[in-house]
DNA sequence: TCGGTTGCCAAACATTGGTTTGCCAACGGG
DNA sequence: CCCGTTGGCAAACCAATGTTTGGCAACCGA
């Protein structure tokens, strides 16, 4: 029988694992037995299981900062329309690489913490800043007219997409994409965006479309 | 010297050290030290560790739905008023029970999976639902006018508050109900919120005095 | 065909950390 | 004063699981 590199299989079935037990409770062997080999093999691909953790977890993030780079060198289009590209891009990127960006947000908490990932931590401080600074230029242009200071509003909307992970699960791009702009629209008019703020929303998507929605908060 | 029963101290203690490592992480032996006693000794309170856990987790959880059933018995305020009290009352549970609260956002997961706590999973799932009927009943009496469905605005609302564990620490009451006006604003107006809209928002907090932020997200 | 490399097995290893057990000292009500 | 209760110590237990080691069979390029 053929023996090509496991490797890609194993990147799946340890982010499944993760994904489904958390990264402390899953086992070398639940993900071994996935590949159906023991849990030994496993180090003949990593030497760790949190480097197994940091590979996993790598794409997602890498992937949202290269997006977020070829967003920021975007100066013509108006701020609100580059927030929300970025909240489209990070709903796209959350589902294309489901179960590692489920991973890599739900263990956002250990990667900074361990030493190992302080790369990860950089990455996310640059992301966090991005978002601010976008927020900020709205207000100074005029686009926007924030209710609150630009950290507290960047960190509620990155905060009001990332909790999606408790309560939503990739079903299909078309979705993806109404839900990013329900998302969007609701960071851009909140409660009353239906009224006459309606306008200047431009094309809504249709509320009439169930989004489908998990038990989990 | 004399003996009190020290199962404040140790709920006390779990709490921080659940909050520092994470429940998995934190061992009974770091928690003991903390007192000042052996890990074995534990077992006087407790018949496990998770039990520990549950405990820690109980009273902000408990709090939350308490004040969740009195806000219910309003029924004379606005629906914009009452979710204006729901935020606060969230923010400001998260900080009375601080490390416990924490604790509890940050282990929704666990809680939720083990059977142990087929209690939370239900709580929280009224919580939910509390809040969905609050958006719901907004948009049919005409006070809101929603860009998203109901059960899509409720969490995203929901999510933004949830995900403050991992940028904000409570430093005192002031804050917390500074910080909670902003976020409502922000939930009622979003990012346009400072102009047209700003009338029907009251009296805003003052964006000027700065909010303190982790660097976490 | 041959030598090295790859991928895996099989089994043992080591260590962490939750849990159990038996005992003892101090306390406090009757 | 005495006995039951409480809270803790000390040490052992034990299971899970990440990690290591040595060997072997299949494959591959020369």
């Amino acid at each position: 029988m053929p023996r090509p590199s496991r490797w890609p299989e194993l990147l799946h079935a340890a982010g499944q694992e993760f994904r489904e037990h958390g990264y402390e409770q899953a086992t070398l062997e639940g993900i071994a037995a996935r590949l159906g080999i023991l849990k030994g093999s496993i180090y003949n691909y990593v030497s760790s299981k949190e480097e197994l953790l940091l590979a996993v977890v790598e794409q997602p993030a890498r992937a949202l900062l290269d997006e977020l780079e070829s967003l920021r060198a975007d100066t013509e289009s108006g701020v609100a329309v580059r927030l929300r590209e970025l909240v489209r891009m990070q709903i796209r990127i959350f589902s294309e690489y489901y179960p590692a960006a489920f991973v890599y947000l739900q263990h956002l908490g250990h990667l900074e913490a361990s030493p190992q990932f302080a790369e990860f931590k950089q990455m996310d401080a640059r992301y966090m800043a991005a978002v601010e600074a976008l927020v900020a230029e709205g207000a100074a242009n005029g686009e926007f007219s924030l209710a609150a200071e630009p950290r507290v509003v960047a960190r509620a909307i990155v905060g009001m997409i990332d909790w999606m992970q408790h309560w939503f699960t990739p079903h299909g791009e078309e979705e993806d994409l109404r839900l990013a702009d329900q998302l969007f629209a609701l960071a851009l008019g909140g409660l009353a965006a239906g009224g006459s703020m309606r306008a200047m929303l431009g094309a809504l998507p249709d509320p009439l479309t169930r989004i489908e929605v998990e038990t989990r908060r």
